[in-house]
DNA sequence: TTGTACGCGTTATCAC
DNA sequence: GTGATAACGCGTACAA
């Protein structure tokens, strides 16, 4: 073996504590895998020798052997965004769980980049993926014939977890109307009705009709840089404040990051947040707690959706192993309903 | 195989491939791991083989048959706290430099969960560990047998980055001072003179102490929760007010986030942040500049605290693939000096 | 430049 | 309850 030092004493394998103990290969393959079906007595006897001569496990070996690898390839963004982040943490602690491992790459938005990650997962005999990242098109990740789940990205061959956005929207929405705003106003980036996210903006516009209020969709690329957004945040404020002066305005801002520059560029600008000016983000990131005046935002449920997804996954996964597997026809999409949390913000 | 699934079409091996071509397996491996080794020609035969019998690379196999998994484990606390969530992404990008894949564990302080973390990962083979917890001894960590860093925690038996910590909290409290506060508070919570974070305290002691000037070291747990902290920042202050009248104040806070907090409830106390107070906090965590008085800090250089652990980790890992293995006589301690970040809460 | 033969450490199958 | 033997897919001396 390449690299192995001279010096350096072999890997203790079942070999050897078969020759330890009188036992064949088999039968230690058996204490880890079907104990009882050996004696009390020689279970102790194999016991004491991994304890004597201080074997560990490999599983590497297992895997080609048996062709489970236990491995869930993560394909993320980044995590710079709390939200993925957070939604990292709550995958990675489903191990406690399934047992899965995971292999973790952040693709940076770059697709040349996350395919050659997923081909990489893929060398790697993964059992199935989670994709967070939305560079590559469901259809093609379905080309790859592995279990995938997305989770809140455009998702039409795969199965998908997603927040229930237009509830999520509706909401907020409806609680800036119950403040007796004037007119709403939503900003949000430019996107196609495939992205989960689009549900937002639908549900703006569906509520707002329905209810008859006067209402604006400000299409804008805020950019993940805070002071170019703080900039053109400012410039946003100016023009509500000239456009609808003596106007309640209801603004509903597509996360807490952005909401948080508004209601700072508000406070700053007025010494405190305007009575005529209610606003609502999104997320529930820890942004709005800790802001001045801790802003109304949606909550994800972030957990929730973190773990249905692991169980869809799972289920894929086992149906694989199975000795029929039948395969799901159309992919599964689960849709996990965000709730409103009421701060200061708005009444 | 057990859960091969009858209909499905076996996996195309090395085997296929020679047979297919006419060549050996060795060849194949060959053009692989040494392509120059056969002629151009062949390589093109082989090529269009590959590409006619759709042939997926299996590294497990070939992992088993060089021992290099190019593994690395990482063990990390959570992902809730933007500095950790950072840092692990600045890890992973380093996978377009040194190709290492990163098997992820989030261990949520939880000693014994970690350890059998760590025993997972020993039986997966891999080549190094990155270890970010801090429930686990540097000496137990040591007993491993692994090449390991960590980054920012006790670190006495293995190697290790961190931040120069006392030249971070050194710069922070000359801040203050240079900004003509009267009497220096620094808070923080208790610990030994083991963890790096404790040259903050004794910087701030020694700097005041040169410099003469009144301080008062506050050992307080503020807790992870934002609402218990931002209880006991406002007794603080209270005590603070009432402590130093008509002395100008300078806080020097253990983090961005408990700095968020305090000035956020200077701000709703006396309606903007007084004049009698100076805040530095440290990271330089988005929420420091997101704040509504942005706010001074330091900044812990992540990206650069990552690539130099990933540097000596690999370090370490090459050295174990020589013929003749030197290990480190004694840990290496890499130190990253932070930055100091001057915003609005300081002049 | 190419092939032979064996090893890597485990699991699966079948026989006893 | 236990053992012999053949996979699993690839790397690598060694030989040719």
């Amino acid at each position: 073996m390449k690299g192995l030092n001279i010096m350096e004493k072999k890997n203790v394998t079942f070999k050897d504590i078969a020759e330890y103990t009188g036992f064949s290969k088999t039968t230690i393959s058996r204490y880890f895998n079907n104990p009882d079906s050996i004696t009390l007595e020689n279970q102790e006897k194999i016991a004491d020798a991994l304890e004597a001569l201080d074997y560990k496990e490999n599983k590497v070996a297992r895997i080609l052997a048996n062709g489970q690898t236990e491995y869930v390839g993560v394909i993320i963004p980044n995590l710079y965004f709390h939200y993925h982040a957070a939604m990292l943490n709550c995958i990675l602690s489903t191990y406690e769980q399934y047992g899965y491992k995971f292999l973790v790459f952040v693709g940076n938005e770059h697709k040349e980049t996350e395919r050659e990650y997923i081909s990489e997962l893929l060398a790697y005999k993964i059992e199935g993926m989670i994709i967070l990242s939305y560079t590559i098109p469901s259809e093609e990740l379905a080309s790859y014939n592995v279990p995938i789940v997305t989770i809140e990205r455009e998702d039409k061959f795969v199965c998908s977890v997603n927040t229930d956005n237009y509830a999520g929207a509706k909401q907020a929405t409806e609680l800036l109307i119950d403040n007796g705003c004037d007119v709403l106003i939503h900003l949000n980036s430019d996107m196609t009705d495939e992205v989960p996210a689009y549900g937002r903006v639908k549900a703006f516009k569906d509520i707002c009709a329905e209810r008859g209020i006067k209402n604006e969709l400000i299409i804008v690329d805020l950019g993940a840089e805070h002071n170019t957004a703080k900039e053109k945040i400012t410039r946003i404020i100016d023009e509500l404040d000239a456009k609808y002066p003596n106007q309640k305005k209801g603004i509903f801002m597509p996360n807490d990051t952005y909401a948080n520059i508004m209601l700072n560029v508000l406070i700053r600008k007025h010494g405190t947040l305007p009575d005529d000016y209610r606003i609502v983000g999104f997320d529930n990131s820890p942004i709005s707690a800790e802001a001045v005046i801790p802003i109304s935002t949606v909550d994800q449920q972030i957990d929730t959706m973190a773990r249905e997804a692991m169980e869809l996954l799972v289920t894929q996964m086992n149906e694989r192993k199975k000795r029929r597997p039948e395969p799901l026809e159309v992919p599964l999409h689960r849709i996990v309903t965000p709730v409103l949390v009421r701060r200061e913000t708005t009444d």
